[in-house]
DNA sequence: CGAATTTGACCAGCGC
DNA sequence: GCGCTGGTCAAATTCG
């Protein structure tokens, strides 16, 4: 299956902001990655291992390791939702903020949709979407609040701490796109890597410029243009983002 | 009883 | 070549 996106074409919350790696000369073999950025509520840090935020698929936790640089461990989660699905994702905390969750989504699924009438009543089809739509369904819409911007610098303050082994981590461009996360937990930001490993062998030149293309078109559709939010505008971004909803399930 | 999670060990890639 | 870090597997444990 050559479905890029197939990671889920739809959010809940907002998105903010993501980074899409291609890594192409870290640990393993290099596969398309997808980082999302989600931002829990305050009160994830009281639960145990924060919730895990997971989308409509079901994932199955296969291991956990301490990382450098960050005081709390990586889970790495497989899916189960289809038994011959590969997807993966890492989930792992902002070392800066523990409220902060990056989910790096590596491979993609290859069922197209979870059993979403399970998990919730939505309206979508199960078609892959990858990048493209908002299409997003909120079933009963359990509200969830999106919070962004923070994690620019937390990222940022991380680098340092990550540079300590590697320093190769290369995000340069950002991807602004809706995600597949519909946890009861706050939703930052997302970004989607629709790119393959056929792509990275394609060339360089053509993944940036897909990067490009992406990056460009992403962030001025959905999430704000300039101007970072705080935590007081993120009760507009929930007002804004219910509107959109409302307009997008509308649609 | 079955499925999912947890934890440790092992393996592979990269840097020094 | 050695050591470090990250990623995966498998056995044991826990929960439903």
């Amino acid at each position: 299956m050559v479905m890029d996106g197939s990671l889920s074409p739809k959010l809940d919350s907002e998105v903010s902001e993501i980074k899409p790696e291609t890594q192409t000369s870290k640990k393993r073999k290099v596969v398309q990655k997808t980082v999302v950025t989600v931002r829990t509520g305050t009160h994830v840090g009281k639960l145990k291992n924060e919730g895990p935020p997971s989308d409509f698929w079901s994932w199955r936790k296969y291991g956990q390791k301490p990382i450098k640089g960050s005081p709390y461990p990586r889970g790495y989660y497989k899916c189960s939702t289809s038994k011959g699905c590969s997807a993966k994702k890492q989930v792992e905390r902002c070392s800066t903020d523990a409220s902060i969750l990056i989910i790096t989504y590596t491979s993609s699924h290859n069922h197209p949709g979870p059993d979403i009438s399970t998990t919730a009543s939505l309206t979508k089809q199960p078609k892959e979407t990858q990048n493209s739509p908002t299409t997003e369904d909120h079933p009963t819409s359990p509200k969830e609040e999106q919070l962004q911007e923070q994690e620019l610098e937390d990222e940022r303050q991380e680098q340092p701490l990550m540079t300590t082994s590697d320093g190769d981590t290369s995000e340069d461009h950002f991807h602004y796109l809706q995600s597949p996360i519909s946890s009861s937990q706050d939703l930052i930001l997302v970004n989607q890597e629709p790119f393959l490993e056929t792509l990275d062998k394609t060339s360089d030149t053509d993944l940036g410029f897909l990067l490009d293309r992406e990056a460009v078109s992403r962030p001025h559709l959905v999430t704000f243009p300039t101007a970072p939010r705080s935590e007081e505008n993120d009760f507009f971004d929930e007002l804004e983002e219910l509107d959109t909803f409302q307009l997008l399930t509308s649609f």
